[in-house]
DNA sequence: GTGGGAAATTAGAATCATTCTCAATTAGAT
DNA sequence: ATCTAATTGAGAATGATTCTAATTTCCCAC
């Protein structure tokens, strides 16, 4: 796309990714979620992404959010009954959750491991989803 | 309440598990949770205890469920959004939710698994608690 | 370019699990 | 029996999330 792409300030996110048509929203949420790797809230999003689309509104953040889920681009994650937080990280892996700050930290497998091969799963069972998280302290070094 | 034995009808659960005293209406609740190995939430919790205990408030059922999982008498497990569900299983395990049913069945690990051994965790980190679900289908076998 | 229908966005109301408040009751110790 | 702290119960409050309904924007055919 040569001539002046009708493109928005959002320059190096695709019109559309998984099917998904990436309106200027999706496409700041996106950013802003690849941009700090943090695990923001849905209310975070909104908060940050304010100064980006000033008239944003929080419906639309969780639309976005959701719809970006749902398309496979971020991941929803939840921490017990906190309100969930969004990753952009595709990889499969676990959240490791720091009581002392309040931080998530992406926790990668060992190479070569498939985690259903260590759970006793009854007969016939197709997993869709995995989920592991850990709770405690990254102790000062 | 004339004299007698100051026992109430749950006559099989002790006056005080890790140091929480267990009232009657804690004492219910955990034998129901102990009964049913079925996971409930804190309102199936709430209507079927009414069985036994016509008068309880759901506040005390939250109230219950809350101070056992404190005393590790019993572990609170949430799925996603979802409401809390409380299962008398303290063994460590994860929980399969079998997406056709709604039913969570409890997935022990195979022999020998130390879950943290598989982990690239950050150096210095103390683990307190994993969770791991699981999400998908028991297919018709 | 123009018009029409679908999709997306918005603000605010509604939902619902959970927590809070506080008065009444109960239990255990003195 | 009395005192004090813990527990219970009813209803109100909270807060994350979803829903509703009214625009607005986008895309496509003409």
């Amino acid at each position: 796309m040569t001539s002046q792409a009708q493109q928005s300030q959002a320059n190096d996110i695709p019109e559309e990714i998984n099917g998904l048509r990436m309106t200027r929203q999706r496409q700041e949420i996106y950013k802003l979620l690849m941009g700090e790797r943090c695990h923001p809230t849905a209310n975070e999003v909104f908060m940050r992404i304010k100064e980006f689309l000033p008239n944003i509104s929080l419906a639309t953040v969780y639309n976005c959010l959701e719809a970006l889920v749902q398309h496979h681009i971020i991941r929803q994650v939840n921490f017990d009954r906190e309100p969930s937080r969004y990753c952009p990280n595709l990889d499969e892996h676990g959240h490791f959750h720091d009581e002392a700050t309040g931080t998530i930290h992406d926790i990668k497998f060992k190479p070569g491991i498939n985690l259903t091969d260590l759970l006793d799963l009854p007969p016939n069972t197709v997993i869709k989803d995995i989920e592991i998280t850990l709770r405690g302290q990254l102790s000062a070094s």
